[in-house]
DNA sequence: CACAAAGTGGGGAAAAGTGGGGAAATGATG
DNA sequence: CATCATTTCCCCACTTTTCCCCACTTTGTG
């Protein structure tokens, strides 16, 4: 379980130190790649299977698929640490998420997740009448699911 | 497993570097043939091996099986490095792709695809909203698979 | 307060990528 | 069959990027 949020510099290499308390938690072959509303995100092996799972292209795969597997193994890339513990972001990378000099590195759950200062404000400063709004949003929708 | 996109030159004589982090896990005996969507492809042996057991022909093959099968195996080549991690792409296979002097090359789980600037760009290139929508798709297959 | 662990920054060696020259192979032509 | 042109591919040289290593600073802890 990943918890918590740093906020950390990103160097003129594009370095991002990755918290020791993450960063432990974090096997070879974990995977980094773009993750909604424009985060990236950090998955572990098991993670990433489950949520990648088996999108094998063949010669007679749809369209459709042909575009998902494209787009989702491309912006992947293995998660690399140097001996201090730092991974590399890649130029596409940094340009998605917005990120250059500093980032915030947030344990969300199962997952690791990585944002730029003005959206990570965005997110993570909720008020209380916000906080309270979207735990209710998310309940009615998933009782309207179970239904 | 082949992940990420990458920018690379296609010199005059047509050669294309593959990355390294993706050649190093290309064996001997990998093929390069066209793709959909004008793409090339390149398969690693087993890859390659699990295709021909899927096309092969026979007396009641229909006649688009028939036909896939001499586009994609007429047009395969084996895949030949030079000293420096180099492919030599074909003149058809050029024009195939519409590729002139700059290529990008991404890891698609199981397979490599090369693609020409103009193409990557409508297909690869996503702001983070396409991108959200794109793994709730993702998300949305996997639910209908495993109902 | 001292010590250890974590995070930051930069220099330099090694690896990766790029481009071109020229020998060898191929094939066309007189 | 000899000659010339063309293509292929092997080799070398150069540039850029990556990453490994070291040193310093900051933070956390006993």
């Amino acid at each position: 379980m990943f918890l918590g949020t740093y906020r950390h510099a990103v160097d003129a290499k594009g370095r991002l130190a990755i918290p020791a308390r993450l960063r432990e938690r974090l096997p070879e072959g974990s995977v980094i790649s773009k993750g909604a509303e424009g985060c990236l995100r950090i998955y572990p092996p098991e993670e990433w299977t489950r949520e990648q799972g088996e999108q094998r292209l063949t010669s007679i795969s749809p369209a459709e698929a042909r575009r998902l597997a494209r787009m989702m193994f491309g912006a992947a890339r293995e998660c690399e640490f140097d001996a201090q513990g730092r991974i590399v972001l890649s130029a596409d990378h940094r340009s998605y998420a917005g990120i250059s000099s500093t980032a915030w590195v947030v344990g969300v759950n199962n997952v690791i997740e990585i944002w730029n200062d003005e959206d990570w404000r965005r997110i993570g400063e909720a008020t209380p009448e916000e906080y309270t709004r979207v735990q209710d949003q998310v309940a009615e929708r998933r009782r309207s699911i179970d239904r």
